[in-house]
DNA sequence: TGGCGAATATGATCCAGGTCAAAGCCGATT
DNA sequence: AATCGGCTTTGACCTGGATCATATTCGCCA
């Protein structure tokens, strides 16, 4: 893996104004908040400091600094530790909709944004403040490191365990779970990661994952009309070889 | 690795009513409780339910259930999880003075004890009561996952990207800054967990553990009295080549 | 004290995945 | 529409660690 952010190429193009406003999409902490609390839903929204970023921007410590609840409101955001001798290892993928937790937010660990991304910040007051009057948010938040930490360990006994085709089908059943979305000829999930970053995140390297990508496309199990961008006719075949045993639970 | 556990020989004997006492060796929560609030600290250490195991014992799921919180005062527990084919993943270590947390309760996740062992579990309610009465009690648990999902971070970039020599040289370094006991010869370490342990641990297999200490060994870096007792005479040279962010060229 | 069963060690061989090399592709920019 | 830079793909080859096969050691127990 070479060293740094060297300088993405945009892969699409995002409509910004639309990314930019949170109402239209929820993330999980304010779709229950609005339904218990909509006054404080709308306090906290509006206090609320929305962050965009480009393609290959990095995140300050503000974001990620313990205490302050950061929620992807549009595009991507890449948790990641370069060593010192330039490799590198892909701590998470966090999409749209989906909260940085506090696990996230550990010394070496930085993040950037693979695609032109919104996130939505509460500062720590803010989130001081929120836990007081709703107590809920605080059990919310708290439920969100829990999940973190079994997706940790799912993802550690895929690394330890775990074979190629284990490894690369696990991620596409994951990922098309969390953000696919159905068509009629299966179900739709967009890549905004390179092949470089998910093997950074399944411990191979480019080639390996650009090789399974190849012999799952000629095997029939997914499609790849355009490098990222993929379809899943049938989620469960893949779901049978991805398997460390456990089914994946959704949020929401 | 074969499947369950078959019947784990003793390694060693422990001194049964010496383990079973807690006032003796005070894990980090009651140490600091003692100092704010003896007589909170008298009324949970009353109230803490000891529970000893044997050699192979399964945890129960009242020690590992979400809320409880249990301190191993002696032995070790081992976390794992076995997948349906057999195969397994060590999830962590637990010595001697070190919490379980709410990380490691996590679905498939079951525990044992490779050596005879006491774990201290405090009952859900007892720790609700305890918070009440001691807040700073929460919040060190709290700190206490912080530092899980840290390590936790830290093992999954080993396993993603560390190869055989780091993976063993940085498991024996922490292990030895854990549990190490100076002596005029180095930091001696007792190793309770079998080499097939410590391979489900790291992602590699027992021939592959067990290589890796003979070179070790024969390097000089560790000595090996007995195959489950270590000694460390620098422990910074091993360190050197335990670092992700160190490359070593090591010939052989 | 000797035998048993499990853990450890070590040699021989194999192969999954890494490394090296070279096209091909695709969106952005001009 | 041409060029450019980075991403992706594919092939050829290599190697680190797994597998398979046997000792060998160690601690318990009879």
């Amino acid at each position: 893996m070479n060293t740094q952010q060297i300088k993405r190429r945009p892969r699409r193009r995002f409509s910004e104004q639309a990314a930019s406003l949170c109402p239209q999409n929820y993330c999980a902490l304010c779709r229950t908040m609005e339904r218990a609390n909509p006054v404080l839903r709308e306090f906290v929204a509006e206090r609320a400091e929305r962050r965009a970023y480009d393609v290959g921007d990095t995140l300050g410590d503000a974001v990620l600094r313990d205490g302050t609840v950061s929620t992807v409101s549009s595009g991507m955001i890449i948790l990641q530790r370069i060593l010192d001798d330039g490799r590198r290892f892909v701590v998470d993928f966090v999409s749209k909709g989906e909260t940085l937790t506090s696990g996230h937010m550990q010394k070496d660990v930085t993040a950037f944004a693979p695609i032109p991304s919104v996130v939505c910040v509460l500062a720590p007051d803010l989130v001081s403040t929120m836990k007081r009057a709703y107590p809920q948010a605080a059990v919310q938040l708290y439920e969100l490191t829990l999940s973190e930490q079994d997706r940790m360990i799912q993802h550690m006994t895929l690394l330890a365990r775990g074979g190629v085709r284990e490894k690369i089908s696990h991620f596409l059943y994951t990922l098309a779970r969390r953000n696919g979305v159905k068509r009629e000829d299966g179900i739709e999930v967009d890549l905004p990661m390179t092949r470089g970053d998910i093997g950074d995140y399944l411990g191979l390297n480019t080639e390996t994952v650009s090789r399974q990508f190849s012999q799952l496309k000629k095997s029939g199990a997914i499609k790849l009309p355009k490098p990222d961008r993929l379809i899943i006719p049938d989620i469960e075949a893949l779901h049978i070889q991805s398997l460390l045993s456990t089914k994946v639970e959704l949020p929401n």
